[in-house]
DNA sequence: GCGTCACTGAACAGCAATGTTGACTGAGAT
DNA sequence: ATCTCAGTCAACATTGCTGTTCAGTGACGC
């Protein structure tokens, strides 16, 4: 009964992580629709006012709360965002970022899983700062002699992310314990490496594609 | 005022057809959220009560909906699922598909979003039939000569998948035009080829990533 | 012509979520 | 010590959607 009554002790910026993280688990697990301010602060352990106090609307709360989804995924990917501009950007090293995103993917499929919906929802995407500096990476990676040449970086980086972002989601339905799903990450980077290192297609049989490739290369350099 | 009041002529199966598009036209822009009986009805320019005829729940409403892209988008890609027993599964041309997924998707991102929706809803996506049957594909192509040896079909079919449907999402925003838009499912399907043929990774350049892979596959022969 | 059936319109209760208000509490400033 | 105010909370009015019901209406098949 005591606990049950007991007060919140006064930590204004603990209380707006615990209600955006309580936030992020619904939108996760139900996407919009389960995202109301009566359950989101159930599961804060919150009163309601105090989320309103937090969140003047539903509206703003899902904003933050998205744009909380991407700090978090930013940082765990690149690192702090304000330090980024004095790395050097030669550095860039496409396996073991594909390599980290795999591992974050697997660990973490809820952020994703808002990541993925957000991007869904929003009528740009492009903007997105992570997609923006990941596309951003690959296109640096894209420029040195270590890739193939004439690589359409965007075209790359949404697939790759997507690619990232979707096998936990369809991955994570067969894995039963902690073993399977590191077998399961462990697949998709191999995977993804091998398809990056040789493609899927066996040149030497289609001679045919090689041509339209060339073509379509050369048109584009009019 | 006629035009108002003007009853709808008897027709089930249309109104069917016509509120469940509608439905998708909703769930595609606004999500689930945006699916209420009565934002679907008033689109359709049908009584709330014709809606709650057909479809005794919102719920089945939208699992209607859903089934009913899902069957849309499978027809557009493979054709009549009951005849797709009787073609010949040795003429699996990936490159083909790839393109026909391509258009498909940047003529109907709607549809695309939708299904992208359901996926991340989805206790299991890999249950879904789209899917099954486009890995399966992909899985028979592998099987050939044609294809690079050791290939992972399930990634490589979400990787593919993923990347196609996301596209459009991302490139609508700068499509002004049909014009623009042709020219971005071209980049998209010639990426895809190029990747597919030659992947991203100049070889002779990571001698030790061929070196990992190689280690890696050896593992996995045990 | 007559009954059937898909559709319309309007009303209703029930419910869950929104957003507002005002009262209370306790940590830190004066 | 007490004043202040951000933070916490319960209760309230309001809104919008759901699902139900029911009395019509007109198109179509028999």
């Amino acid at each position: 009964m005591e606990a049950r009554t007991r007060r919140r002790v006064r930590d204004p910026i603990a209380t707006r992580e615990t209600i955006l993280e309580a936030a992020s688990n619904l939108l996760a697990k139900d996407g919009l629709e389960g995202v109301s301010l009566s359950a989101v602060a159930h599961l804060a352990a919150v009163n309601r006012g105090t989320a309103y106090q937090h969140f003047e609307t539903r509206e703003k709360l899902i904003e933050a709360t998205i744009q909380w989804v991407s700090d978090k995924l930013f940082r765990a990917v690149f690192g702090d965002p304000e330090t980024i501009g004095d790395r050097r950007v030669e550095e860039v090293d496409t396996a073991a970022l594909t390599d980290r995103l795999c591992d974050f993917a697997m660990e973490n499929p809820e952020i994703c899983r808002v990541w993925l919906q957000q991007v869904l929802a929003s009528p740009d995407p492009s903007q997105d700062p992570f997609w923006r500096e990941y596309a951003g990476s690959l296109q640096r990676f894209a420029d040195t002699k270590l890739a193939m040449p004439g690589i359409d970086a965007e075209v790359f980086s949404v697939m790759n992310l997507a690619g990232v972002f979707f096998w936990p989601i369809f991955a994570r339905a067969h894995a039963a314990n902690e073993e399977e799903r590191n077998a399961l990450t462990k697949r998709f980077s191999h995977e993804i490496l091998r398809l990056s290192m040789y493609g899927s297609m066996n040149a030497s049989h289609f001679p045919e594609v090689a041509a339209r490739l060339a073509a379509e290369d050369g048109a584009k350099r009019d």
